[in-house]
Formats: structure tokens, C-alpha cells, sequence
DNA sequence: TATGAATGAGAGTTCATTCAT
DNA sequence: GATGAATGAACTCTCATTCAT
């Protein structure tokens, strides 16, 4: 029973679950989507309304509208995608109750992302750029770490207490390490680094490989961590 | 061969010796290293003519008949930091010819750079996200990338082979994993996030720390790695 | 005739007087009114509707569909504004039948305006301005004008009748004179000028006693008009 | 010798007697003359970079360049109206040593202005319509009201003194009063006012009558005051 | 009847660049 | 060789207005 009404300006955040908001949501969130494909292939800097404008469909005058400003647009949309990113993550720690399947789940989903891996590591690259002068996006580039880390923290901390990972580990350190092993990684696929790309060891495998040297994992399970 | 006259329309990295080309050379050093501050402080798609030009001192026009573009200068300006990036590396390795003071000593140089941590990995994540879309930063920053890891990758291999360093280390893989750990933990350095401003143990302490555990570094030097 | 429905767009001038018109008219006066207030703080052609919704509480849409136009509402404001200066006035005539006390009354209103002087020459100079190129409003600019001399003009044939006012007056250059003294001093009060503001003698005074002289007046009203 | 030079940039009042400021100054003194055409026609409000442009020949982004701003082009052709207005004045006394004679030029030159009456006293409603609201605008009116009121004190006083006008005349109100009474038939003149403009008695002959009869002028030159 | 949603038109402003010394 | 003057292009933003309840 959606009303067909045209939408309802923003509200930023709101209204996503709002009677006949959905359709006013829907169409913000798309236009977020396009905005944030539009920043990958152009930089933030250099996205114009008018490329939002062609990319989602909406009139540069409803963009404004519904976003106020240029500005304001390219911060939404960079938070949207920090939300889903975040939301990603929290799904990956679900099928499994195994601290270093979990582990490597968020691992892969980092490096990853969703499954396009060279655009969105742009993406990532371009936000931390916007986020270096932008009081609102340095906030949520914080938020995102401090979430990020203690997703890994906490798994980290539950295979130490399961015997899996060893005991002299420290979770907070294992959260940073892991954390920046992937952004570290994410440079250079971003920029398509040929010695990356081409290596014989995937990334993925790269930075698998080095956490469980870190952890010391016990990988068959046996309660035997590394020597 | 002495050019009789000032300095020629730069020919980019010629010129720099040349007798009382010298000044000239001179002049393009301190108007890229201006503009290397501007593009730090504002970003390299804000940084305009005009501000290089107060920054410098030297007329809008004249950097245009300098550096040609706008385009041309900040991409100059990345080129001449990454080249002072790289001696900078270089220069670290002579102090020492022990690998593990070597290797931390690229750690420290290459996280703290040139002692002013925070601009400087603005400037970097600048640079990576200009050189998502600039053909000739992305060379460059390949260059950088390549560079980095072969002084890692041989400072590695130098160790194992002096029992320094566990033999089952991969000289290769750690070339990638300690520039990723420096280039991850640049990037919330650079955003200031009170996590790793404030943390407990420094960040150089942390990566120090996780590429010893990596290398199972023989740390007292006596040919025994860490278990 | 009592129209049924709330009220009907406006039809200028109609309705103020129906059986529950009655509210309607009070909401488009109280709209003038406070479109009236906007046009004195921001002047006419900065005053947006949404100037005036917020000033009235009214919806921007309500006040285009009440006044159609943005042009027509300021017109409307500036007519309205009109009405009740002339109406105030006439108010004016009426506590004396003495010549002189009318006249200097009607100049003492014609200054001070409603006991807001500079506010309300801001907005006659805004009148002036805006009915330089508008047909209605030069129209009605020119009504003011008559109405205005008329007054003056009647008053000092009565008080040259009276033997108040010396009888080489010729009634109509009076009725130029007086009002444009008003104009006059009216400008430098909108515009502040310290030379008026805080002058010995009160602007109101200054015009009150060149009237006189221009009149010859009678002040004691003993027949003997000055020499 | 005028060197053929483009121009250089205002330095605002400056530089119209500068070597080559020369054609600087006639290019910017060309459009500001333009441009208070313009602003007589359609108004300070209405009058665009683009219109100032058309009317002036000289690009848009060339007046930018000139005058920096659209408002701060706006206020400089009212400043350079307002100082050939007072040039036009101080001329007037010149001519003739008589006192009357001197006032009534003034008077003459205050209600006819550059022999074209009405257009001019628009430009005046627009002058005072944006100093209402602009500091430095208001300033300037400030500063011409005092310089208008001083040259009728002046004059009158020294007909005081010649015996020409009446010794019971105060200099000082007969400064504001003249310019009250020239302002104040302005505007209707502005307006368009048929009862001004084809009164019997031009407007000029009105108000100079009514300022003889304020100083009791010895028309004659006799030394006899009007009684 | 009255109002919120959406959009087109228009204008200012910034800035790289060209031109002429 | 080096620089100031001048200008065109691009983009954001404001605001009246139209449309659909």
C-alpha cells in the first residue's frame, strides 16, 4: 500500500522506516549509491552535481533540495557508504562460530569489499582524503576504526580464551595490526599496483597468512598454537 | 656548457647542476616544496595557482611559464616529494649494517618521515588518491612501492641469512606486509584518530613490534629466533 | 451574499468586509502587514516569500496562492501600507478645526509617521524606488501625492479665510511646499543622517516653523498674521 | 605620449591623474558612467554584471576583475555620481558674487541636476534606497548632505551679511531647509507626478519662490528685506 | 482550499589561461 | 625571460514557480 506520492526531503538518516518515507528513502539512497560510484570513478573533489544529476536521474535542482549542498551530498554519501560497509562486516561474523573463520571473514570482506575490489579500495582512498578536512567525516572515518577494531578485538579475544590463538597475543594490538595490514594492503590495489595484483600470493592470502603468524593460530584446531 | 642566461622553461629534472642554472634550479626546488605545503594544507584539487604563487612568492604567471599546467605543477610537486621520500629511505640504511636496526630504521623513517608525522601522511594519502587518476603518479607511486619493498625485501634477506631473521621467512612477503603495516597505520596518523594518537604504545612501537613476531627476529643478536 | 467558504483569492479589496471573510481578510491584512515589516528590514526586491512565510507564518505556496505573484504581494504591501497612512491622516483633521493646529498635526504625521520615524521613511523611500517602474504603483504614488496636497491645500484656504494664514499664499504651491519639506526632511531621517538626528532644533520643529514663516502665520491667532 | 598599455586595475580613486592610469581611469570612469545609466534604468537591485557589460562593452568577468564585486561596482557608480554631483555644485558658485544669484544657481542645479531632470532624480531615489542599507553608501550621503547644507549656509550667510536676506534667518536651518525642500520636490519629479510636472509654476520657480520668502530676500539689491 | 514537493531559470563567483608587453 | 592585464568557461546556489494532492 505505498502512497505514490512524489518523496519527502531527507531528513538525513530518518525516515528510512517511515510510512511512505520508504520511497522518499529509497530514492535518497539511490541517489547516495550513484553519488558514491560517481566519487570512484571521478574523486570527490571533481564529482559535480551535474554528474550526480546524469548518473541517478534526478535534476541537479532535487539534488539540492533533497542535499542542500554539494558538500553536504558528497559527506551523505560517504557516510552511507561507511554504513554499509560497517553492515557488511557485522553480517560476515554471523555463519560462523569459529574465532579464525570469523577472522578471516572480516579479513576478506576488508580486502574484498563487495567483491569488486580496485573500485571500492578507491573509494576508501578518496574518503580518507575528504575526511582529512572534513570535521563530520573525520568523526565517522574514527567511528568506522574504532568499530572495525573491535570487531576484531572481540574475535581476537575469543580465540585466545578458545585456545586458538595464542595467549601472549594482545587484542588491542591485534585489532590495530589487522586493521591497518588491510588499509596497507588496500593501497596499492587501489593504484593497481602490478606487484600486488600479479603476485603469486593473492593479497587476500598475503594478509591471511600474516595474521596467523601474529596470532600464532592453531589452525587445525588441535589446540596447539604455533611454535 | 654553462647556460649563459638564468634557467630554460624547466625540461623537468634537467638543469639542476648546471653552473648558475643552479639558481634556477634552486627557484623550481622551493616553489615545488611550497607547493608540496599548499597541497598538504589544502588539498591537491584546491591547491590553485594563486596559492602557490603567496605561498612561494614567485607570480601566478611566471609558475605558468614555469610549469606549463596547473596539472603539470602538482603533479611536479609529488614527483620531487617522492623523489626526497626515497633518498631519505636510502639514507637510513648506512648508519648501521645490522638488518634489524636497518629495518627498523625504515619503520621509524617511513611513519614518522620527516619528523612531522600527521602533514606528512596528508600528503601521502594526497598523493595515493591523485594517483588513482594520473597516469604518471600512478608510475610513480609504483616506483615508490617497488623501491620500498626491495630495501625491505633485501635488509630481510640479509638478516636470515645472518640467522638473524627465522629462515621460514618469505623476503617477499615481508617486503609487502611492512610497507602495508606502515602505509595502514599512516593512514588513521594521518587523520588524527585519537586511537593511535593516544594509544599506550606508540605506533612505530606497534609495527616494530608485529615485524619482530613476523621475522621472529633474534633479537639479542646470539642466532636464536624467537620461538 | 455571505460567502460559505473561508474566503476566495483575495480579489484585491474585496471580502475585508463578509460575514466570515471576516477571518480571511484579517489573515491577508495581517500578511501585508508583516510583508510591509520585511520590505523596511530588507528592502523590496531581497524580500522573498520565504521572507514573508516566516514573517507571518504563513506557507510560502499559501501566499502565492493567495497573492499570486511575488510582484503582486510587495504591490499589494505598498497599496495596503498606502491606505492606512492616508487613513491616519485623515484621522489627523479631526480633534481641532483650528487652521494652524491641523496643519502642523498633518506635518507632525507626516514626519513622525506612525511613532516610528526612521523605520517608516525607510519604507516610503522603499515605495519610492519601487513605484519609479511600476505602473500601479506610480498610480498610486501619484493619489498619495494628490490626496496629501489636497489636505494642506484645504486647510490653508480655511486658515487664509480665517485670517490665520497671510492672504498672498496661494493655497496650492502650500500644499507642494509643506509635503515635499516633509519628503525632504523625511530622507536624511531614513537615511540617519547625525546632522538631523541630533539636531538643536527636532526636524519636526524645523519644518513646523518654516511653514509658519512661509504662512506668515497668525500664532496667536489675533488676527495679525506675521509681518 | 599616452603609452598604449591595456590598463591596470582601479586602486579605487586613486590613479586618475596617474601616468598611465589615465586610460585606466577613462575605462573605469566609461563604466561606472554606464553602469549609473544602467542603475537609473533598472534599478541598483536589477542591474546585473551582464547589463553593466552590454552597456559598457567590457566583459563580465573584466568588471569582476575591475571592481571585484557586483555590489562593490554598485556602490563605486553611485560614489562617482555622487563626487560629479558635487563637483557640479561647487561650479555653480563660481559665476556670480551675488548671494541670491548663487543660491538660486545652486537651487537650479539641485532640482534640474545635468539638464535631465527626471532620470536624475531616479538615480537619487536609488541612491537613497541602497544607502539605506549599505554603511559605506550611507556614509557617503552623509558626507553629501553636509557638503550640500554647507555651501547653502555659507552662501546664505554672506547674504546675511551683505544685508541681501534677513538677519533673522538661522544659516544652519536655511541649509537644511533648502536642501529638504529641493529633495522633497524631487521625488514627485522622479515619479512622474503630472501635478509637478505640468504645474503652472515650473518647479524651480516654486521652490525659489518659497525660499525668498523664507530669507525675506531684498530682490532688488536695495537693502530692503521683504517686509 | 491550502500546502508540500519538485524543478527550471538566472546570476555571481572563481580560476585557469591567453595575450601583450 | 618574466610578468601583469584581461577574459572565457564552469559550477554552485538562490528563488520563484508549477504540480499534485
Amino acid at each position: 500500500m505505498a502512497v505514490p506520492t512524489r518523496s519527502t526531503p531527507p531528513q538525513d538518516g530518518a525516515g528510512l522506516t517511515s510510512a511512505d518515507g520508504r520511497r522518499a528513502g529509497r530514492r535518497r539512497q539511490d541517489v547516495l549509491v550513484a553519488a558514491a560510484g560517481v566519487i570512484a570513478l571521478r574523486g570527490a573533489e571533481r564529482t559535480r552535481f551535474a554528474d550526480v544529476s546524469q548518473a541517478s536521474g534526478v535534476p541537479v535542482s532535487s539534488l539540492q533540495y533533497y542535499f542542500g549542498n554539494r558538500e553536504d551530498l558528497i559527506v551523505a554519501a560517504f557516510r552511507q557508504e561507511c554504513q554499509a560497509e560497517q553492515a557488511a562486516m557485522a553480517r560476515t561474523l554471523g555463519p560462523s562460530e569459529d574465532p579464525w573463520e570469523q577472522l578471516t571473514g572480516l579479513i576478506r570482506v576488508g580486502i574484498v569489499g563487495g567483491n569488486r575490489s580496485a573500485p571500492a579500495w578507491r573509494l576508501w582512498v578518496e574518503f580518507w582524503r575528504a575526511a582529512l578536512r572534513d570535521d563530520e567525516l573525520r568523526q565517522e572515518a574514527h567511528r568506522v576504526y574504532q568499530h572495525w577494531r573491535q570487531m576484531v578485538r572481540d574475535v581476537v579475544r575469543a580465540g585466545i580464551d578458545a585456545g586458538r590463538f595464542d595467549g601472549s597475543v594482545d587484542p588491542d594490538s591485534a585489532g590495530h595490526l589487522v586493521v591497518a595490514l588491510i588499509d596497507g594492503i588496500g593501497v596499492p590495489l587501489a593504484l593497481g599496483d602490478p606487484a600486488i595484483t600479479n603476485a603469486a600470493r593473492s593479497a587476500t592470502a598475503l594478509i591471511i597468512d600474516a595474521v596467523a603468524r601474529l596470532l600464532k593460530v592453531d589452525i587445525l584446531g588441535d589446540g596447539a598454537t604455533k611454535p
